[in-house]
RNA sequence: GCCGGGGUGGGGUAGUGGGCAUCCUUGGGGACUGUGGAUCCCCGGACCCGGGUUCAAUUCCCGGUCCCGGCCCCA
């Protein structure tokens, strides 16, 4: 019998589990850089936390079962739900709170580049204020992660205003922008006259038809926005209004990066309840699917638990950032680590080895203690590929004198010191 | 759920309707009875699973499964 992981589950040996954990520890690093603090919540939860806000769609892409209980219940596809159920029942939170979380999420899709059916997805959000000021820092946050990752320049934010698009929408007497969403949505997936078929196919020809494929084709800087929309949409109050604080937050975004960030009026990102910013990352080289997408959803709180509570937040999956790093050379093991590998060179001195490897330790260094029942060479060998600075080799002449050798691995030299003055460097 | 392409040791490969299979690498050991990353030697380890065709299948056919990519969807 042979076992394999699932379809579309990893097993993650140490030359990928460390470079990701280095990831995830830089990710942790620049959020409570900012001031989020880290929170964590189940695995599992009831599949109405997704019924009420997503339908039948996201629920049939869930790990679902009934408990023996007879709970319907699904293993977590995404983490706001559960972000915000914490949020709105502990009622004494001050304002604004700023939360980040790693959690594993599952989805029953068909795996594909950059996608598989559980991955770990960094996942922060912003509380309470709905100001520019709000959206620029969890985009910018995002955009610190992936500086700090070396990204820098090597990816570019394209964001977009629910609101906006709505107003655009309803001047050309389209109500409903939801399914309008849905096909600018794969905007980039078309071509032209498949995206005309399909605005078509929902009732949109003609004139709105071809000023939205105009729309969904344009990206542009922020100083050029205002214009931008004018030459497709005449500019009521509320529209200015709202452009003028996706310019605001755009200057402001370009505070914390020197990446690339624009409007690209194809970025809806889906249906769920986004209720104003909406953005996304993605490689420069456009291979590559979003790197992190999030947006503003103020009315979430609302439907969960009648409390309104203004939000803005993100999400990044693990897999399309590996592979994002890898293809620019940042999926690296650290080399040699500071630290002991101890070697036996003969029988009888394995107490003293022992100990001297446990006083290492207790010094807050690393010793890794060879297991012994073998020949000197093979342990250097071990030695090499444990990746340690340097080896100490213990025999008879060690243990009788009180000494170790110490060698380092790099040159090669060794010199035999006392026990005591070895403890005392460290 | 659907579509396309794949599946030979841990990784990378050669090859064939018939001698349970090539080479490299990795792993273990040795040459080196107290010295690694060099060299040489030895050893371990594979034809995805099931069914069919056939005297005979790793090779051909069918199904499944997994991998890669795409669709749907992307929370």
């Amino acid at each position: 019998m042979k076992f394999e992981s699932l379809r579309g589950f990893r097993d993650i040996y140490p030359e990928d589990a460390e470079p990701r954990e280095n990831m995830f520890s830089t990710a942790k690093r620049v959020a409570h850089s900012f001031g989020f603090q880290i929170i964590d919540f189940p695995s599992l939860e009831p599949l109405d936390l997704y019924r009420i806000k997503s339908g039948d769609e996201l629920v049939s892409q869930t790990f679902s079962f009934v408990d023996k209980g007879g709970r319907e219940v699904t293993m977590v596809p995404e983490a706001t739900p559960s972000v915000v159920r914490m949020l709105t029942s502990k009622k004494d939170l001050q304002k604004p709170v700023r939360w980040f979380s790693l959690p594993k999420i599952w989805r029953y899709e068909e795996p594909q580049s950059g996608r598989l059916r559980e991955h770990v997805q960094f996942n922060a959000d912003l509380f309470g204020p709905d100001t520019p000021d709000a959206d620029a820092e969890i985009i910018g946050l995002a955009a610190s992660i992936l500086d700090s990752l070396g990204l820098s320049g090597n990816y570019e934010i394209r964001m977009n205003h629910r609101g906006m698009m709505e107003k655009i929408l309803k001047s050309m007497q389209i109500e409903d922008a939801a399914r309008a969403f849905s096909v600018i949505d794969r905007f980039r997936k078309l071509a032209e006259n498949e995206f005309i078929e399909a605005l078509g196919a929902i009732d949109i020809s003609g004139k709105p038809a071809e000023m939205i494929l105009k729309l969904a084709g344009t990206r542009v800087e922020s100083v050029y926005l205002k214009q931008a929309v004018s030459e497709i949409v005449p500019l009521t109050q509320d529209l200015s209004d709202i452009l003028d604080r996706i310019a605001k937050t755009m200057e402001m975004v370009s505070l914390f990066t020197d990446s690339r960030v624009v409007v690209d009026f194809s970025i809806v990102r889906g249906l769920s309840y986004y209720t104003g910013i909406v953005f996304e990352a993605f490689d420069v080289m456009g291979e590559l699917r979003s790197i992190l997408g999030g947006g503003r959803y103020n009315s979430l709180s609302t439907l969960l638990s009648g409390q309104e509570i203004p939000a803005v937040g993100f999400g990044m999956g693990d897999v399309v950032l590996e592979l994002l790093l890898r293809r620019n050379g940042l999926w690296n093991r650290p080399t040699a680590t500071d630290g002991y590998y101890v070697c036996m060179a003969s029988d009888g001195v394995e107490m003293y080895s022992m100990r001297v490897a446990a006083e290492v330790r207790k010094r807050g260094k690393t010793a890794v203690r060879d297991s012994g029942g073998r020949k000197l060479s093979s342990q250097l060998r071990a030695a090499s590929a444990a990746g340690l600075t340097k080896s100490v080799i213990i025999g008879t002449r060690e243990a009788e004198t009180e000494s170790v050798t110490i060698k380092d691995m790099a040159s090669g030299k060794q010199s035999t010191i006392s026990y005591s003055e070895f403890l005392d460097s460290l």
